[in-house]
RNA sequence: GCAGGAGUAGCGAAGUGGUCAAACGCGCGAGACUCAAGAUCUCGUCCCUUAGUGGGUUCAGAGGUUCGAAUCCUCUCUCCUGCACCA
């Protein structure tokens, strides 16, 4: 009877959900003021762009997190910054106005007051008087004067450049808005390259710091640092001058090492100093090249062919005089390094295959490394993968000869001795050369230092074997080399990828009869496949067939690795390591280099030719050229009245436009670029600190207050923009004293993307999305947090289902019954409560029963999983693992007795308050609490209650009555017996485990419990013997 | 190619050295209630076996370390994501 009403009770949750949301509004429930007394904390969701189609279920998760994040820190004590705003302008919202027919302000607007709307509806708690909007004068005010101060200390500065072109956008692309050479918004869009002038902020001069200091993000996703550290792209090499006609042409390298291999220079087609290299001669066919390149648009990287043209110049290798040929290319980066490369074919892959195509000399001046251990691989004689086995071997000694002495451990010469008395044979275990060895250094403090010993590892684990040598208590060698078959035998079927270093077939051969190049050794291959015994003369045949006709053996490979110098003057059997420094300090020494650390990282373009922006805050004069608007006179303010069309729609209105220089008053125009809305993102989370500043940026006591961020939740799409961006403009507000954090940001959250049913991201154009509203409509909003943060872990991708979501609201509605009824209250109050449930309307309960609600009691065992609860909640939410904190939560209700106390219950809705903060809200009004449960704090828990023998009685008691079901359900099936009494035999130190009314309950028989060795008791056929500990004996009569 | 992440029962998803045949949810099966359906409640849901038992095979695959592995190590395979001619 009961049950039935649960199901067809309808709870209106949206007045519910209403009558809280207005009741935070008008209390002020969420905002903050700084307070010195109080720890803050500072939560941030990326500032969203406020799309005209508004929220999906995606946002809601996407918010949720965050909401029930700033509301656990919230009970806990802590001044919780949580704001919301939005970032307003840009292409899109311009777009999409102009498609509409409308001004982009408007449409703008419009679009920010629906997603306030919608955002209020989730129920999130954010800090409303803080918000902040992009497109407001109040705000880009601010933009524009950041920007000056960027222009007083040179990093704010114009140059002509080569740009990106979207034709689509009609405006310059950043290059982090380039993919694969389309439009980061019109994949269709192949981005052409133009010449303009341009706005550059110089993020370079923070490359270093930006870089160096991400290992500082201990909070950040390893993912997301390792795109930064990508993304700048730090190397270390030499600055190395070429003489071309006289005049000395830097380029950049990480191979100084390779210098006496270079056989041509390759300078970029891009160059802007390209033509200076070309001679009378050539200018026809560099420009007819140039041309060719031109139209061929940017394809992958991948696909497009290496080309080029030779420009008639010749460079001087500064280390050998040589003279080499200039070439132009199109795979020369105009913007990295010098733009010009030494180009090392035998080393480097691109040079080669441009050598190979243009016929230019390859010479060789690395030679591989010769590994100075071997390790052995065993096998029996009829072979197979199984049957292979390896042993350890311990360094023991280094040798003058650079090889080692080795012992072999015990235990391997046990396996060996196995081995030959299983008639295994040894025979060829001494011909293989490791394909792959593997050491485990374990350091004196615990760390492990795996190192695959290859030529890049050589020196350290050269230098950790001696330390383990010398001083035994430093350094040991932990686990064991070892060697891999499944590796080798694996090489052996691609043996062209294999052979690398090898350059004519007189080495090889020689290599070959010094047994060394059978690490691709294909023998084994036809061993293990054929099953065949050894047969060194076959193999051999084998081998040498192979290289006769070339069957598996390119010749010529190029080798990348470092390794040992050859023809390489003076510096020949250096180390590839060693020689880079040495040639570097001599080039060092003539002038001619030097060290240089290289980024990829370049100034980041912040010019856009398009009205919905921040204008750019500088005047040009024909007399005194680009002057900086000054202070006083900001904001320049974004004219409204503006024709879309053609071109730049702030080049057409002439008010905007013409202007008195301010220096000189004489005539002058305006810059009528825009700037990139990356930069109103970069340092929107220092507004929020103090929002409404009419004088100042933002007060830098509050700032000092609440920065930095403590956890920022966001996409993964924004690892190398917009975290890039904010960092550099964190580090420049420091700069000029204004902050005092160099980060602004310690715990970063990715969340996962929400997926549709049909398993594809959720969205508009896919037609898969799920609306808060409707779901909100049919199970209410709070059930649609619950759910979403129940599906996984926030950080993984999620799916959404209908189905499952019913789960979420069965749950609530029986939260909802079980507090309903809580007490038995009076039937009066019972009718009101309905009454609210069913129409939203208000119960003045200080004036009803439920003030005088006599406590009930919890048991022991409740005390016990509410502690329990508590403690395991608080870690989960601490680190976003919000999934299993429902389970717990709804384990926990699941274990509620029909008495429980008060304050219990209470505990328990004010944890159900971070998932469902409207029901959880009207549940603590209806327990007789004034305020918002929202603004309570967290329980604490009680670790004396807490006690595990709670849950192994629990344990033993679910799996008894799961016995007890199984032998009545046999009893029945077998013997068509229905068992009525049973019996139950427990040892005597587990009898307090045991309730039998509990199982009598659920069972729905009579139980009686027995001790074992209680002799004088009923024991028919001596069941109890069969007693265990954990698990008692059952006896059904 | 480089970098990062992942692979667990029909599905989603927990689980990082023993308490694991693996939480929880969905799905599915059986039973109870009901005239019936839905809902609700109870139990079950790797395989074999059984009065509650016992046994077997599992956590992408292969090997290894360990008294003991989903968990640690090595290799391999597959998938996702990011970067990609950065010299």
């Amino acid at each position: 009877m009961k049950k039935q009403e649960i199901k067809n009770k309808k709870i209106d949750f949206h007045k519910i959900e209403k009558k809280w949301q207005e009741k935070w509004e008008k209390k002020k429930a969420f905002e903050v003021k700084e307070d010195k007394k109080k720890k803050k904390y500072y939560v941030l969701e990326m500032f969203p762009y406020p799309s005209g189609s508004g929220l999906h279920m995606g946002h809601t998760f996407n918010y949720v997190i965050g909401d029930i994040y700033a509301r656990y820190m919230r009970m806990k004590g802590f001044n919780v910054l949580y704001p919301m705003g939005y970032d307003s302008f840009g292409l899109p919202a311009e777009n999409a106005a102009i498609k509409a027919g409308e001004n982009p302000k408007k449409y703008t607007e419009k679009s920010i007051k629906n997603f306030i709307k919608q955002q209020k509806e989730l129920g999130l708690s954010y800090d409303w008087s803080r918000i902040v909007m992009s497109h407001t004068p109040e705000y880009y005010k601010w933009d524009q004067w950041i920007f000056l101060k960027m222009f007083e200390k040179g990093l704010a500065y114009k140059k002509k450049a080569s740009v990106n072109w979207c034709s689509k956008c009609n405006s310059v692309l950043a290059n982090e808005q380039v993919h694969n050479g389309k439009c980061w918004r019109h994949e269709d869009t192949d981005v052409e390259i133009k010449y303009l002038e341009q706005w550059f902020f110089k993020i370079t001069d923070y490359a270093e710091e930006l870089y160096d200091s991400i290992d500082s993000l201990t909070e950040w996703p390893e993912d997301v640092k390792a795109m930064q550290k990508n993304w700048i792209g730090k190397s270390y090499g030499a600055e190395i001058n070429f003489k071309i006609n006289g005049e000395n042409w830097p380029i950049f390298t990480t191979r100084a090492d390779t210098i006496y291999g270079v056989s041509f220079m390759v300078i970029s087609a891009q160059h802007p100093r390209l033509m200076e290299l070309v001679t009378k001669e050539q200018k026809k066919e560099v420009e007819t090249f140039l041309k060719k390149i031109k139209s061929t648009s940017e394809k992958d990287a991948n696909e497009l062919e290496k080309e080029g043209e030779f420009t008639g110049s010749y460079a001087i290798n500064p280390m050998n005089e040589e003279k080499v040929p200039v070439y132009t290319g199109n795979f020369v980066v105009a913007d990295y390094g010098s733009g010009m490369v030494m180009a090392v074919p035998a080393h480097d892959k691109r040079d080669f295959e441009f050598a190979k195509k243009y016929g230019l000399p390859i010479r060789q001046v690395i030679r591989k490394l010769k590994a100075p251990i071997r390790s052995y691989v065993m096998g029996s004689e009829n072979i197979s993968e199984k049957d292979f086995t390896s042993i350890n071997i311990k360094i023991v000694e280094k040798t003058s000869d650079g090889d080692y002495k080795i012992e072999i451990p015990k235990e391997s010469i046990k396996k060996y001795e196995e081995l030959i008395a299983k008639k295994m044979s040894p025979g060829f275990w001494n011909e293989y050369i490791a394909e792959e060895v593997v050491f485990l250094f374990k350091h004196k403090d615990g760390k492990i230092e795996r190192l695959v010993m290859n030529d890049k590892n050589l020196e350290r684990i050269d230098k950790l074997a001696c330390e383990f040598i010398e001083n035994s208590d430093d350094v040991e060698v932990f686990d064991k080399l070892r060697t891999s078959v499944r590796g080798t035998l694996r090489a052996s079927k691609s043996p062209e990828q294999d052979t690398q270093g090898l350059f004519d077939e007189k080495t090889i051969s020689s290599e070959f009869s010094k047994g060394q190049f059978l690490k691709t050794s294909d023998t084994i291959n036809r061993i293990v496949h054929n099953n065949q015994k050894y047969d060194p003369k076959s193999t051999d045949n084998y081998i040498n067939g192979a290289i006769a006709n070339n069957s598996w053996y390119q010749p010529l490979i190029v080798h990348e690795e470092e390794g040992i110098l050859i023809n390489s003057s003076e510096f020949t059997d250096l180390t590839s390591e060693e020689a880079k420094k040495q040639i570097t300090k001599k080039l060092e020494g003539i002038g001619l280099g030097k060290e240089k650390i290289q980024y990829k990282l370049r100034d980041w373009l912040i010019s856009r030719q398009r009205y919905w922006g921040t204008p750019i805050p500088i005047i040009y004069c024909e007399k005194c050229g680009a002057v900086p608007v000054p202070e006083k006179n900001l904001p320049v303010v974004l004219p409204d009245k503006v024709k879309f069309g053609e071109g730049n729609p702030l080049a057409g209105n002439k008010e905007f436009v013409n202007v008195k220089c301010p220096k000189c008053e004489g005539k002058a125009t305006r810059e009528t670029d825009t700037m990139d809305t990356f930069v109103n993102s970069s340092w929107y989370f220092l507004r929020y600190c103090d929002p409404k500043n009419k004088n100042k940026i933002f007060d830098k006591e509050k700032a000092a207050y609440w920065m930095p961020i403590d956890t920022y939740i966001g996409g993964k799409e924004h690892a190398c923009m917009h975290l890039i961006y904010f960092r550099f403009y964190t580090k420049f507000l420091r700069d000029l004293g204004l902050i005092n954090v160099g980060e602004p940001d310690k715990v970063l959250f990715n969340q996962g993307m929400l997926h549709g049913e049909d398993g594809a991201v959720m969205s508009k154009s896919r037609g898969n999305v799920v609306l808060p509203e409707t779901v909100s409509k049919k199970y209410g909003i709070d059930t649609a947090r619950l759910f979403l943060m129940s599906i996984a872990s926030p950080d993984k991708d999620i799916l959404w289902s209908d189905k499952g979501v019913e789960g979420s609201s069965k749950f609530l509605k029986k939260v909802v019954e079980y507090i309903e009824n809580f007490e038995k209250p009076s039937q009066n109050f019972q009718n009101s409560l309905r009454r609210t449930l069913k129409e939203g309307k208000n119960i003045d309960y200080s004036k009803s029963s439920i003030r005088n609600f006599k406590k009930g009691k919890s048991s022991a065992k409740l005390e016990h999983k509410i502690n329990k609860a508590v403690k395991g909640i608080d870690e989960d939410i601490k680190k976003f693992r919000y999934n299993l904190a429902v389970i717990k939560l709804r384990m926990l209700f699941e274990s509620f007795d029909s008495e429980i106390s008060k304050e219990d219950l209470e505990k328990f809705v004010k944890m159900l308050s971070l998932f469902c903060p409207h029901v959880a809200e009207e549940f603590w009004e209806m327990l007789g609490n004034k305020g918002f449960v929202s603004l309570s704090s967290w329980s604490e828990v009680d670790e004396s209650k807490i006690k595990e023998e709670f849950d192994k009685a629990d344990r033993i008691i679910e799996s008894t009555i799961g016995d007890i079901i199984n032998i009545l359900k046999l009893l029945k099936e077998k013997q068509n017996k229905e068992g009525n009494k049973i019996y139950l035999y427990v040892l005597p130190q587990e009898i307090n485990f045991y309730d039998g009314e509990e199982i009598a309950k659920r069972v729905g028989k009579e139980v009686k419990i027995f001790v074992v060795n209680d002799k004088n008791k009923y024991d028919p056929q001596g069941k109890a013997a069969k007693a265990k500990p954990g698990k008692p004996a059952i006896y059904i009569e």
